[in-house]
Parts: structure tokens; C-alpha cells; sequence
DNA sequence: ACTGTATGAATGAATG
DNA sequence: CATTCATTCATACAGT
């Protein structure tokens, strides 16, 4: 979740929209039937995942038949690939005799191959029932406000150095979730180091 | 930047099977806004890439709104990082207004034939930069014709012959816009090297 | 007007 | 860290 979610592009309205006679509101972009044939006739000729070069260009291009940024034209092939694959494996279901268990997704699919997975601790207890917060109220050690910033090298977090929680020296910061719900005194606290 | 429009998003539709996990079928982690909320506080603190305890213990306090795993929250940050990252890139392109002042430029003269970079040029280091795209009005380089990934034999249709006089020694394709708008004979070659 | 379908947009999950 | 795939949500538009 970014700032601006769900695709609500209200912004400045004024002629935002590509002018065409067709009246198309401004929300999400709407291809103008140039932009599609350009677009199209492009994956046509193989072009599936464009760099980011590539789509700044073919943008480029079609922002002359109207509005359009790079994102539209990465979404674009982005869908278009995957339902055209999309389509073509509905097309390979049941070819023999009956069950074809198989793609079945639904839980444990992959185990996260590295470190994850970590988060376990009550399981005897009502293993699956709704779970009783059992009010970890414990204060949340975050990071050591020095090592972010992307500069992060090869660090893996691999090290799984068991547990360290020793280095609780400076700056922390208390904060309280705010929702509209009203649920318990349950306030979230994430020390900051 | 716009920030808490609504908040909304709550795609309570269809399924929504977040939350315990009393025998929901959910294949992949749904958080709840408060989830979200915390997860986005933290990013916007400066959490860019917590450690393995950073996330465990982050994990750990937001099981609280619902379920969640560490791997949920690595990918989230990853993916939040990459995203706000790729947005810098992406959401740009072609802000200019109506400047219709494309420049059919000469056609640069498509490097040596067979694959090679598509990207021949700049590629110094722009980290978190807010400048505008460069407007790359030229013929649109794309990719090195012998299509690539998957076993996809697209056949290469080149229908819009070259109304025109510009043809590259290498393999071009030029494609005319036909609009009933009669706006300049523009059209787009996109030449692909 | 409502509904079904096509498709733009978003994001979780991976992989390199 | 970037790039990609799979799912899902949200909407524009067509058909009845």
C-alpha cells in the first residue's frame, strides 16, 4: 500500500483526460484504439516484458495519441501476457480420465527456502481456533536507526544469530496504533533501539 | 503523497478469508488495515530492510490483528521498497502537455545486428532522483528481434509497410497510426534492432 | 438499470 | 535489490 492505492487517480481533472470524442472519464487509463493496435501489434511481434527503457519509449510514443504514463504501458503487457496464459491453461484441465489433483493451491505451498518462517509459538493450545492474543505487550525492538537507508550490501539475514536483544541504548519511540475500532487498550509498541 | 483518502480498500469482496485461520482456504496473507497501517508506519519511519529479529518481533506483535507470518513481512517490505522504488521510474514519463513538437529525428542507426543491449546508452546512477524523464523522441529501439523467454512462436508480422522513405538496414518496422483525426502524417516507427 | 465480461491496477510471493 | 508471475480488486463498457 502506497499513498495512493486503490486506482483513484483524482487528480487535476482539468483536462486530464485525453480529449478523444469517445468521453472517457479519468480514473484509469483508458487506451485510445491507437495506443492498443501500437501496443498490441508490439506483443505481437514478441515483445512480452519491455525493460524500463523499452516502456519509457513505447510511453513516449503513445503519449501522443493521449494521456498515458510508463506504468500503463508495463501494466498493459504485464496483463496481457498473463491472461493470455492465463487463457491457455484453461484450455488443459481434465484432459484424461478424473482426478487431476494437482494445482491445488491452498495452504503450505512453498516453504520460504532461507531463514523465514519463524513466526511460531502456540500451536498446542486450540491450534487453529481464533487466536487469544496472549497480549505480547512486550515492547517491539526495531532497528538501530543507523542501519537503514539502502545501502544494505549482502547482509543477509541469514545470520540467525539466535537471539542478541541486548543493545537497548538510545532513542525510542512508542507508537499507538490508531484505528477507529475501539478494541482493547491493545497499543502497539515499536521501540525503536 | 495522498495519504488516508478513505480508507478503504477493504477488499471485503468475494472471498476475504484473512483472519484466523478456522479452516479459511486463504492461499496468500490478506492484511488487515491495521496490519497495513503499522507496516506503513514503520516504512515511513525509515524501516527500509529490518533484520530477521526486527522482523520476527514484527510479526509477532501484528498477529495480533490477524495472521501473518514472517515471510509476510519481509516480502512486504521488499516489495513496498521496490514498488515506491519502481515508482520513481515508472509513474514518470510524458508529463508534458500538448507540445506536439515530436521529433522525427533521424533515425539513429541500429547498432551491430544480432542480440545485443538494447540499452547502449547512459546508465549512471540515479538512485531516489525526482528528475523528469528525459524525452526520448526517437525511433523506438526495441527489442533485439529474435523474441526471447517461453515457447511462444509469435510470427513476426510486418503488415504497415513503409509508406515512407525511412528504412533501417536492419530488420525496421514501421507502423502507421490511421486515424480519422487528421492531425500530422505522424507516424510511429518503431524499429526494432 | 442491472449484469457479465474485458481489462486496468495493485500487490503478495518468488526468483536471480 | 530488480524483475517477474499469479491473484485479486475495481471499473469501463457492451449486451440483453
Amino acid at each position: 500500500m502506497d499513498e495512493g492505492m486503490s486506482g483513484f487517480c483524482i487528480k487535476a481533472a482539468g483536462g486530464g483526460c485525453h480529449g478523444n470524442g469517445t468521453g472517457t472519464k479519468c480514473g484509469r487509463w483508458n487506451p485510445t484504439t491507437e495506443q492498443v493496435k501500437v501496443l498490441t501489434e508490439l506483443f505481437r511481434s514478441g515483445l512480452r516484458t519491455p525493460s524500463t527503457d523499452q516502456i519509457q519509449k513505447i510511453s513516449t510514443q503513445l503519449s501522443f495519441y493521449g494521456k498515458i504514463e510508463s506504468k500503463n504501458v508495463f501494466y498493459w503487457f504485464q496483463n496481457h501476457k498473463a491472461r493470455e496464459r492465463q487463457k491457455r491453461r484453461k484450455v488443459s484441465t481434465a484432459h484424461d480420465d478424473d482426478h487431476k489433483d494437482f494445482i491445488r493451491r491452498m495452504d503450505k505451498i512453498s516453504p520460504p527456502k532461507h531463514f523465514l518462517e519463524v513466526n511460531h509459538h502456540h500451536h498446542h493450545h486450540h491450534q487453529v481456533s481464533d487466536h487469544q492474543p496472549e497480549r505480547v505487550m512486550e515492547t517491539l525492538q526495531l532497528f538501530p536507526l543507523n542501519s537503514f537507508e539502502e545501502s544494505e550490501p549482502e547482509k543477509l539475514r541469514s545470520s540467525m544469530h539466535a537471539n542478541d536483544h541486548d543493545h537497548h541504548q538510545t532513542t525510542s519511540f512508542s507508537y499507538t496504533i490508531e484505528t477507529d475500532m475501539d478494541y482493547s487498550p491493545l497499543d502497539l509498541r515499536l521501540s525503536f533501539l
